[in-house]
DNA sequence: AAAGTAAATTTAGTATACAAACTGTATTCA
DNA sequence: TGAATACAGTTTGTATACTAAATTTACTTT
């Protein structure tokens, strides 16, 4: 193992379009990529060192995901988030949750106990950093891991597509925190792994029932606020 | 209008993979291409008359909805479906399905009925024409326009992703009445538009559930039903 | 000066060319 | 005879080259 693979970071056959992917998957959810912003891609191609090919299969794959849009002969832009569709998209995120996390308490296994607190784990860890972004990365990771114990990949798949969806208007949402997160949404956590321990199948659908409406009722009020409404105008 | 487009079919720059797309989208639904079987790239190119860019860009999007399975560096193969997931899919299904249309019922307008009144024509016309594979289609169409009444894009694309990858399982479950559609088939979407019409949320919801429980218990009888049990072997 | 049209530039879609990885066969060695 | 390695053939992934569409710019015309 004497062979230096700093420079090198293993480029194998395969894999570009592949890396490109993920890349541009984490930077558009994060976003740091903003909405509408046009994607060049021979920048691209640049950027990553490879020809157009594989960055064109990696947006092709990520239009199929709803996170770039295609304008035919036309830019290629980061899918814009109509904030407008906001409790449409809480409505399904709930009836996903509240299914999996339902079916989860029924079925779950010691060894999906164990992955879930693992995630609640490292959310925990994400929250008491402050860390926004990791901590809506944990949060995903936390709710799959439950959604993993439904056993039930079609809801699973759905779930998942959900909340990838619904990465970036989270991260508009964690804003209304401030960037002191409360150690309560911690504790909601650990209520619904509770329920889902002693397969409480109502108690754990309750509780991912009211774990959503509390994300929608506090970003509904988060966006009614005006941050000009101080300000006098006449 | 003098020139002779019968030999070239409006080849438009950019429609390309779109049109490969569909057609291998509708050959892979309606089993004419057979899980498992493995897709040959160039062969593709050569079949619609372009070069292995545009196959390839459908084949990726094929992929990212689950119709095809790319092996790293080998054959992509047309996904095998997995039979014994069927109870999990009809869960999910029954899911989506009752939430749309409850939906639907709530919120549907008059240019819904309207629509979903055509579609459940067509549907009849394909039942009393005993033609299969037009009635998958037009099941689908008729579930599909209930569920843009529901005024939730993202409960009707969640929907409308099982359907999809459910029509080939689908396919095999109306082989159970051996080509001879049966009319109640017709009666029940009869029952749902009604109920929609009428705005009777819990009714359409029930309906809905009936609906796919009744699939489910058809389809697992038809699976159970052993073809050989009347051979002796002994 | 405004508007319309034509040339030029940019870029998306497609074609082709090339290279790496896998498959299978054959030959060699134990 | 069987296993292993090497070689050939096929095929996928990537690079490059080309074409057409769309936007922009410049020029002409009223």
């Amino acid at each position: 193992m004497s062979k230096s693979n700093i420079v090198t970071p293993k480029r194998t056959r395969g894999d570009g379009a592949n890396r490109i992917f993920n890349i541009l998957r984490e930077e558009i959810l994060s976003m740091q990529l903003s909405p509408g912003h046009p994607v060049d891609e021979v920048g691209l191609a640049e950027r990553f060192g490879v020809s157009r090919s594989p960055v064109r299969e990696a947006l092709v794959r990520l239009a199929a995901q709803g996170l770039v849009s295609t304008l035919p002969n036309k830019s290629t832009i980061i899918s814009p988030l109509n904030i407008e569709e906001f409790p449409q998209y809480i409505d399904a995120l709930d009836l996903l949750q509240r299914a999996t996390h339902r079916l989860a308490a029924i079925l779950r296994t010691d060894e999906d106990l164990a992955n879930i607190d693992l995630c609640q784990q490292q959310f925990a860890q994400a929250v008491e950093d402050g860390d926004v972004v990791a901590m809506i990365e944990r949060n995903q990771a936390f709710h799959m891991a439950i959604a993993n114990a439904s056993r039930n990949s079609y809801l699973g798949k759905s779930y998942s597509r959900l909340l990838d969806e619904g990465r970036r208007i989270l991260r508009l949402y964690f804003r209304s925190y401030n960037d002191t997160l409360p150690p309560e949404l911690v504790v909601e956590h650990d209520h619904i792994i509770a329920a889902i321990r002693s397969q409480d199948a109502d108690l754990a659908e309750r509780l991912a029932h009211e774990h959503s409406i509390e994300v929608k009722t506090r970003f509904l009020e988060y966006m009614a606020t005006s941050h000009t409404s101080g300000i006098k105008v006449s």
